[in-house]
DNA sequence: TTGCATCTATCAGTAGGTAGATAGAATATC
DNA sequence: GATATTCTATCTACCTACTGATAGATGCAA
């Protein structure tokens, strides 16, 4: 990949995950990279061009960290620590998850995009699944993995969502506090 | 309040919850009700109006809603039922909570709207709160009456948006039972 | 000299917003 | 009661700004 292509890559992911799709245009996104917008589309004929690699960038480079942390030998506590950091990270800087953004956005998405954008949540959520069937003697709680899996993922893309607008990080906390309730 | 100025009120609502702010346009929004762009300025000056009237309609109406349930003689297990059934409401239709919507298109409201928006949300957790203390006897998790209101919203947010994508109604069935697995 | 990367110039479409006219209803004035 | 004025709701026409996208020229490096 050239170092253009990545840059432009670099500044898209921002804006949207800032911005959204919609504040994400070609024109500014030439201007912060110092070319004309007409090269962007030399990169990315369409916008659905550019679309597409930014979701399927992010979800790589997510699950490639849900699989490291999956990967490491440690209980389930931290393992889970682990996990709610990607999204505190995301918050620290005001942004959100890319995918949680364009999941409001999907109305405006090609039938591609939205499977990737779907497949997102649910390749999240196997790996979740996963982790809390393979740690299941570390739970008290009496839920299955997949209801577990899913309040996650689904909690965290929604406190994400709602502390950026409220200005604080206090739904992020919630979340955390309430999953280490349901450890050993 | 006038008809024209209502039909255009939930012409615009509906759109908003489907397509958010960005897709809601003067154009398209006056084509449905029948009327010129123009006209619907006139009700509306600006688009930060309209947006200002559906974020104080759809709150005024959300939290009229849980006061509702909130003030019945009801055991926790089914208020919350009753308050996850408005999320649920919306979802049957494809829709998000226009709350929800707007808090990812946030950085394009002015001050005054973000603050409305902000309001949603600590205002229904603040109802949240309440409920969770007085019925606390109910409750089986040794979690705050907060960290308990905040997730459950975040929650609910998040499990509408990842539904939506993902074309299932998984997430917001795990919200439930997450929550009804922490009653006696 | 071929092909990559970028440019200039431009297009059609849509956005929010404004100006000014108009028809009819309501209200005030004589 | 008749006339004049104001208000309401709408229209046509237009503006500027911005969108994604395309065609074709240019420079430059292998």
């Amino acid at each position: 990949m050239t170092e253009k292509r990545e840059r432009l890559e670099n500044v898209a992911l921002e804006s949207a995950q800032r911005k959204g799709l919609n504040g994400l245009s070609f024109r500014t996104l030439a201007d912060e990279v110092g070319i004309k917008s007409s090269s962007v589309h030399y990169y990315f004929p369409e916008k659905s061009d550019l679309t597409r690699t930014l979701i399927e960038r992010y979800t790589q480079n997510f699950l490639a960290s849900v699989d490291s942390i999956a990967s490491q030998n440690w209980a389930l506590r931290k393992k889970l620590k682990a996990f709610i950091a990607i999204f505190e990270n995301v918050a620290v800087e005001e942004k959100l998850c890319l995918c949680g953004m364009m999941a409001a956005e999907v109305e405006q998405l090609d039938d591609g995009n939205r499977k990737l954008l779907s497949a997102f949540f649910t390749d999240t959520e196997e790996r979740l699944v996963t982790l809390f069937t393979e740690h299941k003697d570390e739970l008290n709680a009496e839920l299955s993995a997949k209801v577990l899996a899913r309040s996650l993922l689904a909690g965290l893309e929604g406190a994400l969502l709602a502390d950026r607008v409220v200005g604080d990080n206090h739904r992020l906390k919630a979340q955390k506090e309430l999953f280490m309730a349901m450890l050993k």
